[in-house]
DNA sequence: GACACTACCTTGATTTTGCC
DNA sequence: GGCAAAATCAAGGTAGTGTC
């Protein structure tokens, strides 16, 4: 493994900061890349809207709006963009410096994070994951800070942690819920994988049954069947554990939070997370406050 | 897969509550 | 009292389920 890899960060003897050396928005269509290419920059691939495909090594993956692929050091990979859908990508390259000052090195990071040391831990070509918006937001204010004519070294870094944490973070939650749908049905496993990339915005079980190419009460009935529970009683089990993530660890309005889990009504988000656990929305996040 | 019936969800209007 | 946020209510719509 090469000295410039992401995940030579635990063994380097030298302490490192992530360094940006290329960055770029850019709409792909019609295209397709001559031949492979690799670098010794550790890149990200963001698909803002649209979709592309993306070969690396022997693997070929098509990527979806809301998907990014993070591409470790030298490895050779391809970018072909032929949908009729023009495909806009958030594109950032990084690679190492020795550490300045004393912001904290990821090596640093590692040992106070587990996600990140076990995401460090396990070398990998690349890593696909779906996003909820948190990695979207997180390289668009990067970008945005890199672009400003003052950009501070500090907050470069401080977004750099943040990222880094965001992906681990996501990286566990993926693998442990891979594991959980790896016996499931393989419809089930669509719709269950459909329902936890979509619950943030208004959600039909027709949208579903059709994504899957089922009818919509054949899928209710064999979902319950295989899961126990209706495709609605999951999904609202998602949104109010959502919900209380959100009471707990923000100050989002509890008027807006509805709208961040799917539901159009804040009347509605009352009812159900009252009925699930036993508090109205303000009342939970009081007692949280309480217990501070 | 289609249909019908029941239960539950969504929505808009209204009321209550808390803060200034 | 005025205002904004949160809670409650009722009607219409949608999901879940049994049956064919």
């Amino acid at each position: 493994m090469k000295e410039t890899s992401l995940y030579q960060t635990l063994s380097r003897e030298r302490e490192v900061h992530p360094e940006v050396t290329f960055y770029y928005f850019k709409q792909w269509s019609n295209y397709e890349m001559s031949e492979a290419h690799a670098h010794e920059a550790i890149e990200i691939m963001y698909v803002l809207s649209g979709k592309a495909q993306v070969e690396i090594e022997q693997d070929s993956f098509m990527l979806k709006e809301g998907q990014f692929i993070l591409i470790d050091s030298l490895i050779a990979h391809r970018l072909i963009a032929k949908s009729s859908i023009p495909c806009r990508m958030l594109n950032v390259e990084f690679t190492w410096k020795s550490k300045e000052g004393s912001f904290p090195s990821l090596k640093d990071l590692a040992k106070e994070n587990d996600n990140l040391l076990e995401l460090l831990k396990t070398p990998i070509s690349f890593l696909l994951l779906q996003d909820g918006n948190d990695i979207a937001t997180t390289l668009k204010r990067l970008v945005l800070e890199l672009d400003s004519k003052v950009s501070n070294p500090i907050m470069v870094q401080l977004m750099f942690t943040e990222l880094f944490l965001q992906i681990a973070t996501l990286k566990k939650s993926d693998a442990t819920f891979s594991s959980q749908l790896k016996n499931r049905n393989v419809y089930i496993k669509k719709a269950v994988e459909y329902i936890h990339h979509h619950y943030d915005r208004p959600l039909l079980i027709d949208d579903i049954a059709e994504v899957i190419h089922l009818n919509a009460s054949y899928l209710q009935r064999i979902f319950k069947t295989e899961m126990g529970c209706t495709i609605m009683q999951y999904l609202t089990s998602i949104r109010i554990e959502k919900a209380k993530m959100l009471l707990r660890n923000s100050v989002i309005p509890i008027t807006e939070i509805s709208e961040y889990i799917g539901l159009n009504s804040r009347q509605h988000f009352s009812y159900l997370f009252k009925k699930e656990t036993g508090y109205s929305p303000s009342k939970f996040r009081g007692d949280i406050e309480l217990k501070r």
